[in-house]
DNA sequence: AATTTTTATTGGAACGATCATACGATAGGC
DNA sequence: GCCTATCGTATGATCGTTCCAATAAAAATT
């Protein structure tokens, strides 16, 4: 018959001959309770099965232990990976240190400030997870102005610097490695593949890709993001001639790789980002990004180090440096 | 100064000259409230920026609006991608009732048995959401005990096969589509790469293979899951002259694909499973598998067609018809 | 031995909503 | 004009926990 409704604090402190608040303590704080009183009230919790009930016991602390995190709808790229990659280790590490991530969706920018709104009105979460973030983020802004408790992964990349804690993959780190790697072992004119202008992300890579490069030269084009657009950029350029290629995204990468193969040049070296699993199956050198390092960082900057409930946070950042995988 | 603490329902009731139950009524059944009463109500809403406190009314209705997830920890593969969709489906879906999504996450079994007792012990969600079930899969054994609703994403395939609530997809008429279509575009010989003996899904889709081909002969043949794996079993059977292979993944599929451009045949129709980015980028075929309908389904199973909050569930099952993607 | 401090426990209030029930007012039936 | 329905609103209890202040008992100080 398991429709028993469950036991309270109150049946298990009158199965022990003690007062509620002496069960609380049990619970919450065995430290302060006499040992032969810890005791009975134990074996009275393992007798009835009790397990404190979490609806009341945030109602009255005013803690949700949960934090929310926006899940982007599925976009068919080979891309999105990363961030699913960083909510799987975000609800990892949230559970070690005692929180639950809770998930919501939205299409639209106007969507998404209207389940923050929610989310913040109603109490429901302690501190929300931002991800995307660009210049003049209206969410950040507006959970700032709300007061409500945040990280985000991803910089804040205008003039807001100070105002909130980020954690972000350091993308020039990444591009920097990648161009040294293939300066030594294939040679000077090591080309860049990247997307149009306006991409904060974007910029950030081919910055790394152009300090690495110093006073050499070689190609540097750029595609919308995607195998077949990867490709075409790139059958155009290999007569060129060009050592190694570095590219922003592992869709880039695959496309100039297709090419490559095409005009009869499958072992030119080429490094994507993101280290997806279609860059793996292809035998591509990528840059891996570590969210599950981010993760970590996100939770630290919300809770400290050690810490299992949201305190304030001092609006600092945090650059992941990325590893360089090499196929 | 947004540090104003958020207006409660008494304070509401206050301002409208009401009770608290009045301008419950108005926030819950606005239809049994006179009209004149309901404007000055909202009037008094609207004033203070009133919201219901989640977490209050969730106690005193013993109603969390919530489900849980698990997310499978991140599995490097070229799959692994379906249950991300079907992930994100399930928030939407769930946004769109009432009900949010949270995620627990567990690296084995016992984690995940334990994380399930937790969940419903301290009375955190609704229902639960089980996904990649198995043959005597202990832990809708333990729901059920235990009366937790829950509906699963995938089959009972054992025995209890008619105890609650699942949807799946139906492997064998994917594989059956793709055999087919394979028959009619590219002759007789449609061999079929597959999984080990053992899986059940595995055999489900070899299933399809088997009924569309009927009468006719080709080669069987079985590797582990992974790219290199696939190449390696198909680089020793392409001598023998098939027509076009259908795969019971789509990592099987590029390894497949990947064996058949070294071996000279770069045209050989090949089917994947579960239209990944990967299989997408390289062109090649797959069976999708609408992870979105069984998102619906399952909501569907928990709460009936329209309802936004969980019933009592017949225990009947649900089969998705995948979709067939020719490139 | 009287006083202060510390330790262990208790009882009532509170968190913020909804439920069940009771009440007053208006309307309808004869 | 009396009795009964119906409607709209109000009152008090309740969900299950932790906070707060108070108390009783034990230990330490003078």
């Amino acid at each position: 018959m398991p429709e028993r409704k469950a036991a309270t604090i109150g049946d298990v402190a009158r199965e022990a001959g003690v007062s509620r608040q002496t069960v609380s303590n049990v619970v919450n704080s065995p430290s302060i309770v006499k040992e032969s009183t810890r005791l009975k009230v134990q074996a009275a919790i393992e007798a009835l099965g009790y397990s404190p009930n979490a609806l009341a016991r945030r109602l009255r602390t005013q803690r949700t232990s949960t934090i929310a995190v926006k899940l982007d709808p599925y976009s068919g790229g080979v891309s999105g990976v990363v961030l699913d990659r960083f909510v799987h280790a975000l609800t990892e590490s949230a559970a070690a240190r005692g929180l639950r991530v809770l998930l919501y969706a939205a299409r639209t920018l106007e969507e998404e400030l209207r389940h923050l709104d929610e989310l913040a009105d109603a109490g429901e979460v302690d501190a929300i997870v931002l991800t995307g973030t660009s210049r003049g983020d209206r969410r950040a802004a507006r959970l700032l102005e709300r007061g409500v408790p945040f990280a985000a992964f991803g910089r804040p990349w205008g003039t807001e610097a100070a105002a909130h804690p980020w954690v972000d993959i350091d993308g020039a780190a990444g591009t920097r490695a990648a161009t040294a790697d293939l300066l030594e072992r294939a040679g000077e004119r090591i080309a860049f593949l990247g997307w149009p202008a306006g991409s904060e992300s974007g910029n950030d890579r081919e910055r790394g890709w152009r300090e690495a490069m110093g006073e050499r030269t070689a190609p540097r084009l750029t595609a919308e993001d995607g195998v077949a657009e990867g490709q075409e950029a790139v059958k155009a350029l290999l007569p060129n001639g060009i050592d190694g290629l570095v590219c922003a995204s592992d869709a880039l990468a695959i496309g100039a790789h297709l090419a490559a193969v095409q005009a009869g040049r499958p072992e030119l070296p080429i490094v994507g980002f993101d280290n997806t699993a279609a860059a793996e199956a292809l035998g591509i050198s990528s840059v891996e990004q570590l969210p599950e390092r981010v993760a970590a960082g996100i939770l630290e900057m919300l809770m400290g180090p050690e810490g299992n409930k949201v305190a304030k946070q001092d609006p600092k950042g945090l650059l992941v440096e990325p590893r360089l995988i090499v196929r």
